[in-house]
DNA sequence: CTGAAAGCGCTTACAG
DNA sequence: CTGAAAGCGCTTACAG
């Protein structure tokens, strides 16, 4: 690599000073002259002297890495979130000086985060997602490292960072029966993770806080793939509902495809709101409320939280961040 | 974290042996008498022992991390590559004992791998993706660095593992062309980047080739963004071509969906190709003739390159992959 | 086959 | 304000 490797040994030397002294000068701890300090500063600087973070961290049993766990088998509409979020964690770390590893897992296996851990290689860990019976969440607990969850955690000692789903589904919901909308209908995901349930639960806060009856009927969940929400949706076509639901973009992307198929034009015939707003369906008009969460906002506070965290500083259990409702087009009024 | 933290001083005191023989028995290198070595072995089994790799690493003047470089700005599109990218990389890394950094740039911003590199932080640097005037690469080179770029190079000392465009995509053609569909017009993005003129290349391969004049008012080129792909579109349609080629699955898409918007029908009206065929674009029945490459075996190629560099061994400049033709429905015969 | 010792490049009480 | 020394947890000549 550099052919020449400076050491803090190598600047004592020249500088005829004690290589504590110069430790000090860089680290700003503990006192020294300034004359000293300006004098080793400035050699460092001109020679472009860098400390080996890998020696710091032994000194100071300490790795200076942060390891983001990503799912391996996300599909294809969580990308853009995964892609944001580590961007933007990875931008958060590197102001602190940290670094992130990847760890790539699956629902059932970890064995990447393990390695990880078992190699003393990081400081703590952030969860990219959560899952209701996380094994690497339990892992993690187990073993005492640190670690924030992007998402959240149906344990209540796990720090987590999550968007207030419920809120804003509810908040969502209200805008549309606040327009007297109220005959509509929900495609729910997957029923297992956390996320669904607090939608689930905000959709129903309007019911309540509108007095709209649920109706168990017009509540399609657990449609977790295409097939499924296509039935959903010819079962839902049949019931005179005037807006649709989504709880995801993905159920949003077939339902879009689907009400194409059969020729039912959207906001005209039946409108479509959606639970999440990600770019694949940031550009189409044909969704006419939904909510946009901000990805580096999430990435930031989990960064935030965890390097608190490390550094043994009180957090918040859980942090709550904020969202947007997105009305568009036609349904505005 | 783990409250007992054992170190191979622990073991050696508590075997009454010293901790070179400790170190041995684990590193497997240099004589241990069979003996000594079980006994070593099963107190670490027995008491779950992970040497520490920062540790490890300073003895060694290594990390045992690579970098991965990724485009912070990268569009939807690329999405998928990435993140398999990401996944095979990792997957590889992982098994040779290293971990990934992450580091994203940007076009003219490097910062994050600058400082990784100054931190010493990593022992290698796999750049994914190229361009034609590559801060990052220049960088790495500068440095001396080891380093594998996932794309092709114009710098011919870089290490470089990539798809065989050139052949794939002269391929691809040569398939329109032996079914005598040879008017055909050429539709391709930013030719600042190398695999667009790679691509480039093999297309007019096919032409000599066959013998197919290159009709240079049927190649339209830049097209970087969607009103330019739909100009082009729109230019191409008026001049009776018989199929249309994408240099890439973003050019793809757009082109898909002006065609469906001017009611143009596929493939009876007109034939599409694309020279890429990602995820995005995989269920289209729309796509006649298509290119598919292997992410993972790109990834583990770059990462088992990069280890070999690492590790001092010779490693061939210039890899190629393979590729597929992927020829659906009607443009079959 | 095994061990004492030096070293990787830093940090940090402790003493002055 | 500054330095000698021990230590972080390993590895690796060198000697026996």
């Amino acid at each position: 690599m550099d052919n020449k490797k400076l050491t803090i040994d190598d600047i004592a030397r020249e500088l005829q000073i004690s290589k504590t002294t110069v430790s000090r000068a860089i680290s700003g701890k503990g006192r020294i002259g300034q004359e000293t300090r300006d004098k080793v500063l400035r050699y460092i600087k001109e020679n472009n002297y860098k400390p080996s973070a890998i020696a710091r961290g032994l000194a100071q049993s300490k790795t200076f890495n942060i390891s983001l766990v990503m799912p391996g088998d996300s599909s294809l509409v969580d990308l853009p979130f995964y892609h944001g979020f580590l961007w933007g964690v990875s931008n958060m770390a590197t102001k602190s000086d940290y670094d992130v590893i990847i760890s790539m897992v699956s629902e059932k296996d970890i064995t990447q985060l393990v390695r990880l851990i078992e190699n003393h290689k990081v400081d703590g860990v952030i969860l990219g997602r959560t899952l209701e019976d996380d094994i690497a969440e339990k892992y993690l607990k187990e073993k005492g490292v640190p670690f924030v969850t992007a998402g959240s955690s149906l344990d209540p000692t796990v720090i987590q960072v999550d968007n207030d789903h419920r809120s804003a589904c509810r908040e969502l919901t209200s805008v549309l029966f606040s327009k007297h909308i109220t005959k509509v209908a929900l495609i729910g995901s997957d029923m297992k993770t956390i996320v669904s349930k607090n939608r689930l639960e905000g959709f129903k806060d309007a019911c309540m806080e509108y007095q709209v009856p649920i109706e168990e009927d017009l509540i399609y969940l657990d449609r977790d793939n295409e097939s499924k929400i296509e039935a959903a949706v010819e079962d839902i076509l049949k019931k005179n509902v005037e807006c649709f639901i989504c709880m995801d973009d993905y159920i949003c992307g077939c339902v879009l495809s689907k009400l194409e198929r059969e020729n039912v034009k959207i906001p005209e015939d039946i409108k479509v709101a959606s639970f999440y707003d990600s770019i694949l369906l940031e550009n189409s008009k044909a969704v006419n409320v939904s909510l946009k969460f901000n990805v580096t906002e999430m990435a930031t506070a989990c960064c935030n939280t965890l390097l608190s965290c490390i550094d043994k500083q009180e957090v918040p259990i859980k942090t709550l961040l904020g969202y947007e409702v997105v009305i568009r087009g036609a349904t505005q009024s």
